[in-house]
DNA sequence: CCACTTTTTTAGACATATCTAAATTTTATT
DNA sequence: AATAAAATTTAGATATGTCTAAAAAAGTGG
């Protein structure tokens, strides 16, 4: 059996594996977590000890091939249940990810199957990430973060790589949302910041929001 | 912060509490749950502290107010869930129990109000059992108003049919809540008031009080 | 009303998951 | 290469929830 712990330690290592090809480390884990690092090095034991991480002492992790379908199946059933949230019971995007949090524990492959025929088999949750397939694979959704796009070029708000509710208003009131149109008007050197068109309004961005928008680039 | 186990205990006790008049036994706990009655008395202990039950060593168990609310809160969500379960996924009747008792422990009351609204306020599971208000109300076409009923009878409240501040109090007052136990000890013909007995305790209520309690009999 | 049975509680263990503080290993710096 | 700094692990403690076995209380029948 695998408990609800051991499973949010599953999904943090491949969260975490997916940004960088290091090996993941121990304090890295207890930050993504919210908890310490004697605490992730206890449970990386039982880890090993289940065969879900490779992981020898001082020298970091990574998922084995049993841990990274369980971590996909995990971010599987987040992913769907965001997606009923928004699209079946009208939750707005920027408060389901913290009910998502606990529904995608429930042990149910059936149910999983079940809600994914229901919701017609959706490729995008709510924020536009990827929705992995049944069989452990997350599907590549071409996109680049808007900070490292030329000046003049245009794409679509594909997905967002930042799940904060604060982060979600602020879009909505720049009226941003999954398939908006932007496009780069000018990129400010001294901060990084940029100056983007949207629906023929102007605005101005941080560098820090720019790097967590996913555009997918179009002619 | 109330714990998934605590959960559980709570919704065995109410689950009890509705089959017959007697205080709760301590192995009537432990084989509904399935677990020995050492378990059950330890965790007596916490859930006296938290004020969910009335308790004392030996005596038996029964639901505090906070304790009913919460217990039928949790079978309003098992319900809802079993009705989404069967009605929107196209599970079978029978299977979906065991989906359903893990879904109920999610803490959302936000979820269960957009479900509930989804499903079109449903009335009864696919059971046949009724949902339980949001206000904590199982309802039950079965139900009689105390005024009905014959001397001796015995019977747990169900509902009011009255919802005014100073009527509520009242019944607090009283002890008297959603579960709670009633028997008819006498029926004065002069006003048509009654003696009622509640945990033991006497208590003389008028007709205008009994009319709006709706009772079920229980042996 | 006393002995016997049943029920319930307590005592003492164990497993999970967490923490702080101390020890150890790795890494970075001079 | 030696030492300081950072990262990681271990040790020991705490809290929850469970168990078995033993003790205590309540119920029952002659």
């Amino acid at each position: 059996m695998i408990t609800l712990s051991e499973e949010n330690y599953i999904k943090a290592i491949l969260t975490l594996s997916l940004k960088s090809l290091e090996k993941v480390s121990t304090n890295s884990i207890a930050s993504e977590i919210g908890t310490t690092a004697a605490s992730v090095s206890d449970m990386l034991k039982k880890l090993l000890e289940k065969k879900l991480i490779n992981y020898e002492k001082y020298k970091g992790v990574s998922l084995t091939n049993k841990g990274r379908v369980l971590a996909t199946t995990i971010i599987r059933k987040h992913r769907l249940w965001e997606t009923f949230l928004v699209d079946c019971l009208n939750f707005d995007w920027s408060e389901v990810h913290i009910v998502a949090e606990q529904l995608e524990h429930i042990q149910s492959e059936k149910l999983i199957d079940k809600l994914d025929k229901f919701l017609e088999y959706p490729e995008f949750d709510p924020h536009g990430e990827p929705i992995p397939t049944k069989e452990g694979i997350i599907p590549n959704s071409n996109t680049v973060p808007l900070n490292k796009l030329n000046t003049f070029t245009k794409g679509l708000v594909m997905g967002v790589t930042l799940d904060e509710k604060k982060f979600l208003h602020y879009l909505t009131k720049l009226n941003i949302s999954i398939g908006t149109k932007i496009t780069i008007e000018e990129k400010i050197d001294f901060d990084n910041s940029l100056n983007i068109k949207i629906n023929d309004t102007f605005h101005h961005v941080s560098s820090n929001v720019a790097k967590h928008l996913l555009i997918k680039i179009i002619k």
